[in-house]
DNA sequence: CTGAAAGCGCTTACAG
DNA sequence: CTGAAAGCGCTTACAG
């Protein structure tokens, strides 16, 4: 591969004449510019972008370790964060922790190692040793989705409380009184956080959490479906489950299909995290859903912000219910909220 | 951040001597040892991979250009992608494409500049000069899933054609006679290959793809709405629509639910790829599935050896059918085959 | 077993 | 406007 070398012998120029113009420095004659990028295109040249960090200390690329690449939530997110950071001159490196600790400590190590000049991350735990040493070493990072309380660290996430009390509201009206939620793991912020909105919410309807009606997940697919069955074993199973993420949604659905039972009929169904594929299902799944794509673009901007010396600011965007058919037929309502007006619309999908 | 020159000074040895501890060189005394390991753990300090990848010039990192990462086909793809090359050693770093052939080239050069030890690649387009040249200039490259003729580069990729030839048996059976195809992007193989594999197969029983059944896709969602659209526009509609992949799907999904008709009664619908949704749609999708962790891990094999300087294997691996309902209930067929012993099983799903 | 030194490909004060 | 030189943090022949 053609190193500057290359280019400032062909061009006839030193290296630091090439560098300059490579960029944009002002203070080059246009004739060494017109020779050097002359040479560059007869060569294919393309600058070493790992000589060029180590020079300036500067990678452009930003670490981004998600909880989990098979969740279509972080891969909504994923898809933002590069976007917006490509828009900021910045590429992005994606770890996937695949909801375990160990591996996000690896992505950390490795990320860290390779010098990026930020981190995002979307913890999996409450924090190991690493990444709070990391915070402490002052690398920049924000926290996106999910969060560890007292580091000192700007959040991007949603607010999922009004839209949790609104669901509740919905299965109240539908005459559901036992609730049961399949919930996340306790050391991440969203696993709870949605229990503490949902027992919250009941409890404005005098009903109880019950801790059988707590069920244990991990955000994935097969513990939805671990949980969904206890739950239907249970002496008195609940009329509904409330799954916090989409993923462990899946696995309730598969629960109550392999044993012949039916959505809502049998068990209700919602979910937290809205996708494409809860429109089409059988029914149609009721959702809390998040502006994925505004929280990966915020979450950049932050993080960015930080990177370039500006104050980067915590931001917290609403969630919203939409209602579909999975917890029973909703009775009309004669007015439609709109989508976008009110701090928290409850809105009626079409589906 | 602490370099290697800190660590030295710290346990008073030479940076040599540090670097060869660090690379578990044998040739270095206990007690050096024990006082280098000492002094690292002291500081915390952690090579900089940058500066050793500009000495050593590996990156010990692979890129990944994929299609698309909103596709779950492509994500389970990624992920056992990282799975495996982490076993071997490297981390890897995901370029998404967004099925669009500049963004592509924008993440090939990008891997590129970073000097990545190799590329795995799916390529949205029929392969731009910067691939070729990059390819030329001896890269190391693997493709998976899609690939670009006359290239010398190994290739990874599941055959479809004994599954669509399966799929279509099962259409003639149900009684389908007007079978038309959603295709994506003509300039990638898949987008080529689906289409003629269906048309030899509805060849063999003597029925015609004419061309207004060939819908011009782009393998995004939006697109299998409007190809929909048009074929459901059309004086004699389609009694069957087959979308290349799991996006399309949706959006045909999307589109008959639109009009307020029914799959499989109004229009009968499979698709390409199976994902775990397909199960719990209404109805369930007829899919072909492939053997995806497979191909992501063999592709890193095959890379990871010529790189290596091993010689790379071509690998094509059989797709299956899943039936489902969404082509008209299945006449019950007494034996059931068993998914992993014919070289293409017609896997009778439990849904 | 150990260290001094060269060098990977850049960028950037410094001097002219 | 331009070039010689130093230096980023490592690794690795070379000499001892």
């Amino acid at each position: 591969m053609a190193s500057i070398k290359d280019v400032a012998a062909a061009a006839g120029v030193s290296v630091a004449t090439v560098s300059r113009v490579l960029n944009g420095h002002p203070s080059v004659s246009a004739e060494a510019r017109a020779r050097v990028m002359g040479a560059v295109a007869q060569l294919g040249y393309r600058p070493n972008a790992v000589a060029r960090s180590l020079r300036t200390d500067q990678t452009h690329t930003l670490g981004l370790v998600i909880s989990d690449v098979l969740n279509p939530y972080f891969t909504e997110l994923a898809r933002s964060v590069e976007e917006e950071a490509r828009a900021l001159g910045y590429s992005v490196i994606i770890g996937n922790a695949d909801e375990r600790p160990e591996l996000q400590d690896h992505h950390v190590r490795n990320l860290l190692d390779r010098r990026i000049d930020g981190l995002l991350v979307s913890p999996t735990d409450g924090g190991s040793p690493l990444m709070l040493d990391a915070v402490r070493a002052g690398t920049p990072m924000v926290f996106v989705d999910r969060w560890i309380p007292g580091v000192e660290v700007p959040v991007v996430r949603a607010d999922g409380r009004a839209a949790v009390r609104d669901l509740v509201a919905h299965l109240h009206r539908l005459g559901h009184r036992r609730l049961a939620i399949i919930a996340g793991p306790a050391a991440t912020t969203t696993g709870s956080e949605r229990v503490e909105a949902f027992r919250a919410a009941l409890a404005e309807y005098g009903l109880l959490l019950p801790d059988a009606y707590i069920g244990q997940g991990d955000f994935q697919a097969e513990s939805g479906r671990r949980v969904t069955e206890g739950f239907l074993d249970l002496p008195e199973p609940p009329e509904v489950v409330f799954a916090a993420d989409n993923l462990m949604a899946l696995g309730a659905l598969d629960a109550v299909r392999a044993r012949g039972l039916r959505v809502p009929d049998d068990l209700a169904l919602a979910a937290f995290d809205d996708i494409p594929w809860f429109v089409h299902t059988d029914p149609p799944v009721t959702a809390i859903a998040q502006p994925t794509g505004e929280l990966g673009r915020a979450a950049v901007r932050a993080l960015v912000d930080r990177i370039e010396g500006r104050t980067p600011q915590s931001v917290t965007l609403p969630a919203r219910l939409v209602v579909r058919r999975s917890c029973g037929e909703a009775t009309p309502t004669p007015e439609i909220t709109p989508p976008t007006q009110s701090p928290s619309p409850v809105q009626r999908s079409t589906s």
